[in-house]
DNA sequence: ATGATCATGTAAACTGTTACATGATTGT
DNA sequence: ACAATCATGTAACAGTTTACATGATCAT
């Protein structure tokens, strides 16, 4: 449920519309908690039926400009300090990883390679972004100013992982068990 | 769909049963792709139907081992070397930290530093499974052991920059903009 | 007037989690 | 005999994605 907590936590820095919440987690939150303008939208009407936040404002075309509530903001609270985050993480692209050996060393290491690349190139966008930022504008910015450091830090490292890893498939394969038991 | 192609990546090491596939699953790719029992039990059925794996032996209590085909084998493949991974990155911890500005700096400073911990107590599980384990038995296990590479290191990096954010609170806080505009 | 953008909503399909259910076999 | 483990399955629920649907307002 944490949909739930980030739409919270985007409101406790000021009052915003769906459409607003949707464009801010394409521009923020999109590679951390990506989410769907029919997730959104569903989930804003159960937080206001829950009364953890509330309609402060409607404009044209059916616009709801969302606030969040005194119960809204215990809420977020608690959810920070008091409850245990889901350490789950899948990543498919390491998945894959496992399963190289079955492709053969030369698809192996274009694999890795092409893993390298994209993080480089993510940690060159992410790069971008910390430089282009006005991170100085709200509490929001300034953590999130932390969190794209974080990403930038783990593209670097992956990348870098991944080109170690490439030169490491040679090792494997020539390493290989004398006969498959298979 | 990524559940589908991991098991059919982990029969591509040989016949196993769903009971065995549980065990594998929780041992190694638990970290990047977790799954149930229930989710695992459904999967298997449905690739047998599909005719990417078969029941090649039935033992006692219902067992059913599963070997993977001609078929199974050329879709691993297919997966593995055509079909760019999904990118989609979920993580509930990092998520807190955009919000880590409505709990005070010492509760966002103690948030950070538990971040920490926590992973270094993961880097720490990953080098005890790195040292301990015989990675030179199977294909399977020799691309595994660089997964675990790169957790270790994930680890590692997540550590350092949580204590190096738990620094920069206090710097976020009293850089804080003269007047909140709420 | 008309195309772009603003703005919200619903329905179906899919994926993942939790809980329940059942029973066979093995080791002590 | 009985506890532990092996072994599979189903049902209900929660969360996510994709597609469809609708219409208002704004700028040119």
């Amino acid at each position: 449920m944490s949909l739930r907590h980030a739409a919270l936590g985007l409101l406790a820095d000021g009052p915003a519309s769906g459409y607003d919440l949707l464009k801010t987690f394409d521009r923020s939150l999109a590679f951390i908690w990506p989410a769907t303008q029919s997730q959104l939208y569903g989930e804003l009407n159960r937080l206001a039926d829950d009364g953890l936040i509330e309609v402060s404002n409607e404009g044209p075309r059916g616009r709801k400009d969302y606030s969040i509530t005194e119960q809204g903001r215990a809420e977020l609270e608690r959810w920070i300090t008091d409850v245990e985050p889901d350490r789950i993480r899948r990543n498919e692209a390491l998945l894959r990883v496992f399963f190289l050996g079955t492709v053969g060393p030369a698809h192996a290491k274009a694999y890795l390679e092409r893993e390298a690349t994209v993080h480089e190139d993510l940690e060159a966008l992410l790069q971008t972004v910390e430089r282009d930022t006005d991170w100085d504008t709200s509490d929001f910015n300034r953590y999130g100013h932390l969190v794209i450091e974080s990403g930038r830090r783990y593209a670097h490292g992956q990348a870098q992982w991944a080109h170690w890893a490439a030169t490491q498939v040679d090792n494997l394969e020539t390493t290989e068990a004398p006969a498959q038991t298979r």
